[in-house]
DNA sequence: TTGGCAATCTGTAACGTTTCAGTATACTGA
DNA sequence: TCAGTATACTGAAACGTTACAGATTGCCAA
């Protein structure tokens, strides 16, 4: 009497299959509905079921079906994180992830990372992923003052949440680093060890924080009374060898500064090495305030002055935001900004 | 005539709705079942029909619903990359990520992270993984000679890939840099400037590569007839700070080093740091030989000697090994061992 | 007693896909 | 002519879940 086949009806408790509701039924003698509803602690549903059918859900390690779930409802209990996969800075990308799964980790949600490269549209993984309705909740970076992908998805109604802010009037929710603030302290910082023509290596032009740092930078500098050296020329995306060739350059040139605040640690390196090419000595010559990530620098040259940036925090709350947002709470709410640090110089 | 709620039955062509299989079936007057298989190219479907299917699939932009491809087949489309949180050095990461997504762009594969940190058993992601059925195919890194993941993925029938090699006598994908002809090469670079005392900054204890770069330095030691300095209570994984403290202490004593084979760029960061506390300069009293994964090292500093290790790539043969498990080939010819640069030096 | 209602529980359909078991048609060979 | 068969197509069922629309029971007011 072979039954192998097992026809609908017939299920049992036995055994190596993934329990369903229809396990979870026929355990506890109740209807597939009634399971299902107990599992999510429906008000209908006697306490006693309840327990009896969490307890029993327990025991045998139910796990609601993903594909089921989501065939259903629409809701894939998927978070996207959407990547430039040539732009974005090394360890910059896996803080973020860090983050970003610390904090989903007892939730439901999965991860997954969408890249695209630099010949794409920047558009298209959004456009993608809201399609194909891959995902609840996007994380975006690389963001700009007038963002395409904020406007789309905005438009959409897919809860997301950007890296950096944008500036278009559209709410959302939104993390970022208080650049205005670090090129202000960094220039301030400068001044006060009696520097004064100071150089800006600024984040990738077309980004908003762009403009936060070129301003905070500005305002700084009229406030301090010190001026700043045109090196427009270089911003953090660029090559090492770019970066470093044209630090080496304007600091050879006579009016060169004796200072700098750079935007990234990468850059940082360049611009050293570029100092150290012209001949001259952090420090005594020129002073370099650095943002990092990492605790690199120090490592490098103890006379670099850094500020850190803490990407493993923008991670988490960008995915706070995000399930904030897909969890119905006002998307004005899950803004927040993070402060930097003092500027500091190398301690023992 | 209000006909809001559709029933079965009387689907359109419409507008808005994303197109299913249904939508194509009543476009092209043909039934469900024949546009499936017209779409993935069965036999039985007559040529003109198949086109013509294709055709119009391709004009509305028909996408299979992964979800109900998922229920229906348990084919998830997924691959997850298992993390650690914790110990795994930055850069790393995100070369890895990309690596896989370069090779996965053009396939209907999403990539997920799985991650777990120190607490947990690092088998633990990979039951999950397994037991929910969350992944077609699974990589994993920091692997162990007696990789009780492997085994399991192994046991479960589900193609997995490995960063490093096991030692179990079972056969599997992997991909993995030859540390033991690294750990060779450096040693004879050194020795080939005459240095004869070195110490080797091992990954961490009880990962296969631990072995691997171990026996290569061992074995070149004895080749060109060079000492070892023990150096054992520091790996890679520990703090900065650690390292730098003890390779401080090291190359205090009278019997210190004149060299060293560092396995990873964010450990030698913190060795020169040590050795220049010691009062010694690098390229004088001692050499350094380390793997580096991108070109940070030279411009740490220049007397250092460097063998890159490309996890970009590591990362593009990962997912081409599950990618092939999943389509059925042979696990044993999905094996891969990336050979190491000659050491460079610094040029200008 | 009866009608009404609250409290619990249940069957069915549907989400989009693939597979199974056909059906209809035309062609083949005798 | 007919059976046999290859070709091209199709409906129904199933994957696991949730929502809709009941069904059953007991209790209370009238």
């Amino acid at each position: 009497m072979d039954r192998r086949v097992t026809k609908k009806g017939d299920d049992d408790a036995s055994g190596k299959e993934r329990p369903t509701l229809k396990t979870l039924a026929f355990m506890t003698g109740l209807g597939v509905t009634t399971v299902s509803r107990a599992l999510k602690d429906a008000p209908e549903i006697g306490a006693e079921t309840r327990r009896r059918v969490q307890l029993v859900a327990k025991q045998i390690g139910y796990r609601p079906n993903r594909a089921g779930v989501r065939l259903r409802t629409g809701k894939t209990n998927v978070i996207s994180l959407v990547l430039n996969t040539e732009h974005e800075l090394m360890s910059f990308v896996s803080d973020i992830i860090y983050g970003v799964t610390e904090v989903i980790a007892d939730t439901p949600y999965h991860l997954i990372v969408t890249p695209y490269s630099r010949s794409q549209d920047p558009l298209d993984p959004v456009r993608y992923l809201v399609e194909t309705g891959s995902a609840d909740g996007v994380i975006i970076s690389r963001t700009q003052p007038n963002d395409p992908r904020a406007r789309y998805m905005l438009e959409h109604g897919i809860p997301f949440a950007t890296h950096g802010r944008t500036d278009m009037g559209l709410v959302h929710p939104y993390h970022d680093f208080d650049n205005y603030a670090f090129a202000g302290e960094a220039v301030r910082y400068l001044a006060g060890r009696g520097r004064n023509r100071l150089a800006l290596v600024t984040p990738p032009v077309g980004l908003t924080y762009y403009r936060h740092t070129v301003n905070g930078f500005a305002d700084a500098l009229s406030e301090v009374g010190a001026s700043e050296v045109p090196f427009n020329t270089v911003s953090i995306d660029q090559s090492i060898e770019q970066i470093r060739m044209r630090t080496a350059q304007l600091m050879r040139r006579k009016d060169r500064p004796d200072g700098f605040v750079s935007s990234a640690a990468a850059a940082t390196l360049a611009v050293v090495a570029g100092i150290e090419d012209a001949g001259l000595k952090l420090g005594r010559d020129v002073d370099v305030v650095s943002k990092q990530s990492s605790e690199l620098l120090h490592l490098f040259r103890r006379e670099l002055l850094v500020v850190n940036e803490n990407f493993r925090l923008a991670g988490s709350e960008l995915a706070r935001a995000v399930l904030g947002w897909i969890g119905g709470a006002d998307p004005g709410t899950l803004q927040s900004l993070s402060t930097p640090s003092e500027v500091l110089p190398y301690r023992g």
